[in-house]
RNA sequence: GCUCCCAUCGUCUAGAGGCCUAGGACAACACCCUUUCACGGUGUAGACAGGGAUUCGAAUUCCCUUGGGAGUACCA
């Protein structure tokens, strides 16, 4: 199957690019790379209401930082444009002529009213709803006649006809290259509209026949389409023209077992960007909702996946988009990261600071004793304020558990007096430290109180980075005038 | 309501009849390392939804139940 792999993902741009269709993108992706194919990015813009250019460009952005790359698509073209819906109107009328021409789908004229009570009786019968097909066996006078009276008529694909021309019985299957052979009895699938009466296509005559004119060879969504398959099957039959290939992915759902929606929190790739996750770290995670490396090895770059990627092993049940691996993965991509790299990363969320109050050395140092804790690049936010600015603010609990007991005061005083013959080089300071702790401890201080009492003073907190590197970033001068003032 | 899909630790998963007293990863917990927090290391705990059937033998096959998800538009 190698050379004519064709895959695409089709979004269409009614909001930021979701972490569901990121997904269902990877895959198409990794699909393609695997067999040498073709992806492609066709954006499904019939509905202008709800379609936006801000959208397009944050499925664009999206996609891009992720590294799924496309070879076809509105931006950088192809053979088989247009690749935006909109631009595509002109193309489905003689498709849905020739549909009509042989018998595959007719005129219907029913009202939305009419349409409303067949829905009402049949759900009072607890029955499925079918349309009754009143229009199906309409002569050419009746239509005219209706026409005159100024009525447009929709086009009804007809689906029992259809079915029995290529099928010898009702029921329809196809093979699902995730989740195996699918049927369903066509007699429970109504006829449905291809064409509107504004003359406009509905969905799923759109896509097949955009799929069919972009030769898409398989076709990789989530499982809320397979419905929709059995509709799709019989219309490329009914045109009789080749039919992909199809694969159902489970889908992501949030902890709570619903729909991952705006009130579960991020659900968009830009928001996890926002928040500070790397798309490599994103990226890697999604790809392992539903498949999982022959290795065992979990942390893989794209390229890794795809080399290793087969269809068939993907899992057919849905999966829980949990936090915690992602939040692991995103501190094991956070570690991998060079130091160059991070600051600059790291950059978007110390705005509120004052970078130019460091040098670029110190700015470097800090960034190196800061990193080890990160989980989002955003953590470094609260983690760092105490290397800014003269003073420095002391948590309420230091100040009263910490730098107020009888111990640490003496523990200030004596630094205060003989830090200030100190240099403050990490490599003395390292040395000097040292001997201070021993001092203490052979009066009964813990090394562990002793150093409590001087990052409390000088940080205004009991937990954060390489005290001796901290001391030497803010050197002598602040670090003496923040103990100083905690002294009472 | 009707139709379809799915079902292994809390979560993501390995497992395609004997290799399974079910393996890994994250999270949890414990201990070690340590001038804090963390990182790291070593361990512990934790699952085949339930019931039938097939078989010498079932997490793996079939059926039913239950649970979850999806679809049911002249939306996409």
């Amino acid at each position: 199957m190698s050379e004519n792999v064709r895959v695409r993902i089709a979004p269409s741009p009614s909001g930021n690019l979701h972490v569901g269709t990121a997904r269902t993108a990877l895959f198409n992706y990794l699909f393609a790379k695997k067999h040498g194919g073709k992806f492609i990015l066709r954006i499904e813009d019939t509905d202008l209401e709800r379609s936006s250019n801000e959208y397009i460009k944050n499925i664009f952005d999206s996609l891009k930082a992720l590294g799924l790359n496309w070879d076809e698509g509105p931006d950088v073209g192809g053979q088989y444009g247009p690749y935006s819906q909109s631009e595509r109107f002109d193309m489905y009328p003689q498709y849905a002529q020739k549909l009509l021409d042989a018998g595959y789908a007719y005129e219907c004229f029913c009202t939305p009213e009419e349409l409303e009570i067949e829905k009402e009786t049949a759900t009072q019968n607890k029955q499925a709803y079918v349309y009754s097909k009143k229009c199906v066996e309409l002569s050419d006078e009746e239509k005219a006649a209706r026409r005159a009276k100024g009525e447009v008529p929709a086009i009804r694909f007809n689906v029992s006809k259809t079915q029995k021309a290529f099928h010898p019985t009702s029921e329809l299957a196809f093979n699902d290259l995730v989740k195996g052979e699918l049927k369903q009895d066509t007699d429970l699938i109504g006829d449905f509209v291809i064409m509107k009466s504004n003359g406009t296509p509905t969905y799923n005559f759109a896509v097949v026949i955009d799929d069919m004119l972009m030769k898409i060879s398989h076709i990789i969504r989530g499982e809320d389409h397979i419905s929709n398959t059995f509709k799709q099957l019989l219309i490329y039959e009914g045109l009789g023209t080749q039919v992909p290939e199809f694969g159902h992915l489970g889908m992501i759902l949030a902890p709570d077992r619903s729909k991952l929606s705006k009130r579960h929190g991020a659900t968009a790739v830009s928001d996890f960007v926002e928040q500070g996750y790397l798309t490599e770290a994103l990226v890697n995670f999604i790809a392992l909702l539903g498949w999982s490396p022959s290795d065992g090895q979990e942390i893989k770059s794209v390229d890794e996946i795809a080399a290793d990627f087969r269809i068939g092993d993907v899992s057919s049940s849905n999966s829980i988009f949990e936090y915690d691996k992602l939040n692991w993965m995103n501190s094991q991509y956070i570690k991998q990261l060079d130091i160059e790299t991070l600051k600059d990363a790291l950059r978007p969320y110390l705005t509120q600071y004052d970078l130019g109050f460091l040098t670029d050395a110190q700015y470097t140092r800090m960034v190196e004793i800061t990193r080890e804790p990160l989980t989002i690049l955003s953590d470094i936010t609260n983690d760092v304020p105490y290397f800014f600015g003269e003073g420095v603010e002391i948590e309420l609990e230091v100040q009263s558990e910490v730098l107020s007991t009888e111990t640490s005061q003496k523990v200030l005083r004596e630094f205060a007096s003989q830090a200030q013959d100190w240099e403050f080089t990490e490599e003395n300071l390292h040395e000097k430290l040292d001997a201070f702790r021993t001092q203490f401890k052979e009066q009964g201080i813990k090394p562990k109180e002793t150093m409590w009492a001087i990052r409390g003073a000088v940080t205004g907190r009991t937990r954060g980075a390489d005290i001796t590197a901290v001391l030497t970033i803010l050197g002598k001068e602040k670090t003496l005038k923040r103990v100083t003032s905690s002294l009472a």
